[in-house]
DNA sequence: GGCAAAAATCGATTATACCGAAAACCGCCA
DNA sequence: TGGCGGTTTTCGGTATAATCGATTTTTGCC
């Protein structure tokens, strides 16, 4: 059985005429009758009656032909849905962001991206760049924005933009006086991180070895504190615990009044934020969609890879 | 799109494996593979991600595989039809049947149609020749039992009985003491006729050309009584109104209290009764199986015509 | 019996479905 | 970085099936 046939019969039941109803198939009158007795064949049973003056249907044929038409409309959902998911950008895209780029880079993109791709509706997930990578390849997220270094399997990636680190220390701290810190200054302070599995908590490790040493100073509150956000941090920071690195997107306005902010000096400490989707991922525009809203989100501090 | 391609989509999205999909369809792997590319091409989207660890859906193909499981569901639907439409005997067979049999021939013809064909259901259509003749062509009805003459093209006929006719008079009506009556005879006599349409009627004049002529009797009750029935006129008879023509079927032993049954002598009038039906109907076993029944159904009187 | 209309059949051509072999791809691992 | 195993895709060749125009058969009608 195959569709062709299910159109034939359907032509001829509404035609009742074998000529008609090919001319309405665009078909010769033999290639129909051929594919109508065939069918009457595999289904075994008769459907029309031919004679001279016109065809007729028998009960059988009438409730086949009926369910023939069924067939066929199902078959137009078929060709509907494909045609509404034709559209790369139409679907919902499943975009997973790390702890410490979410909140900074989100209020920015999200503008943008309506802008670039206004059908494209986001779901957000939030979470470490560990769990993004597993959820990339298991299909739960189309694709993440995370910072380098990310090497998995079976995902691309692009370079979005490079984000300098700065210093916090509270109000009154004596590097107040100083135009820009050394990372081999942040040994001698307590310096609070973010707990294990936030990659920044890498990256502030790997800008200063000097903090990762086995020996810390007795007492010293240089310590990870679980499950802290940069914002519960930066609270702590201001409540004079301690100094902290912070990416500077991450610094508002509203840090003013409570923390001092002061760049590095010499080569900046930097983290490069990429945008990573699995390479079998269909929807490319979708992921060009994004790319292109977070280099016109104008997120300040950073700098831009086209 | 050929239900082929949508039974490949469906295997491998149930196997998630290109491979074991195309071993559940008994093909190679690179027949469903190209059957799967073909039908994406088709539909201008993506429906797998391939990758060498496994293969998953797309959330467009998501939709169009549960939708290609749904035509391949409806398909099922129509060869489940076609086979309840196969017993040539399993469905009802509407038969035609004309007035002066039908209340005769059917009680003993249903049971024996019990048992060549306990299946089938009758749909009975009770009316004149012509009638029925017009509802054959229309294919309101599949077939009819009437009585010869019968000509209609496109109709196939069978020969079933030969059905011998009888004078009916009213107890104590001089003729009571003739072991037959002569069909000329009958001039003498008011005899009571069935309403024009009824072929009956016909058989009855043909029988006895003199009944037709211009002049009848002054004050003859010789005329047709519109719209009655052979046992309306059986009734007038046993009142004394007149005397007629019955067909031996239609007489019953109850017959015996009110009316003198007679046969004709010389060549006994009959009627030769037929089935008919299109010559396109296809369920020639439910044809075969009302003849059988007919001829076993042992209606007294006739003579079966093998 | 001949005619006209319709469907079935025939012979030839074309398209396609399918296969096995080979190539390309990809993640993995040393 | 270069094999390795598993997977999908590509490639030729072949058998099947679809289709067509021409022809024949069927059938109702005069």
């Amino acid at each position: 059985m195959t569709l062709t046939e299910l159109r034939y019969i359907v032509a001829v039941a509404r035609e009742r005429h074998f000529g008609r109803a090919a001319a309405s198939c665009f078909v010769s009158q033999p290639t129909l009758s051929v594919a109508v007795k065939k069918l009457e064949d595999e289904l075994g049973v008769t459907l029309f009656e031919r004679s001279a003056g016109d065809v007729s249907l028998t009960s059988t044929g009438e409730r086949v032909v009926e369910q023939a038409q069924r067939v066929l409309e199902e078959v137009q959902v078929v060709k509907q849905l494909a045609e509404q998911g034709k559209d790369p950008l139409a679907g919902p895209l499943r975009l997973g962001i790390i702890y410490t780029i979410s909140p900074y880079l989100l209020p920015c993109l999200i503008p943008a991206l309506r802008e670039v791709a206004p059908q494209m509706q986001l779901l957000l997930e939030e979470n470490y760049t560990g769990r993004l990578a597993e959820m990339l390849k298991q299909g739960e997220i189309d694709a993440a924005i995370v910072a380098e270094p990310f090497f998995e399997g079976g995902v691309s990636t692009m370079q979005l933009y490079d984000e300098p680190f700065v210093v916090a220390t509270p109000k009154g701290h004596p590097w107040e006086a100083l135009p820009a810190i050394d990372s081999s200054q942040l040994a001698e302070e307590n310096v609070l991180l973010l707990s294990p599995g936030n990659c920044f908590r890498d990256h502030v490790l790997q800008t200063c070895p000097d903090l990762n040493r086995e020996s810390l100073p007795a007492g010293s509150l240089q310590r990870t504190l679980q499950g802290s956000s940069l914002t519960t941090i930066r609270h702590m920071v201001a409540g004079g615990i301690g100094v902290t690195v912070l990416p500077v997107t991450s610094v508002t306005p509203a840090d003013d009044a409570l923390l001092t902010i002061k760049p590095f000096s010499g080569e900046t400490p930097t983290r490069r934020v990429i945008l990573a989707w699995r390479k079998n991922f269909p929807r490319t525009a979708a992921i060009e969609a994004v790319r292109t809203a977070v280099l016109n989100s104008g997120l300040a501090g950073v700098t831009f890879l086209h």
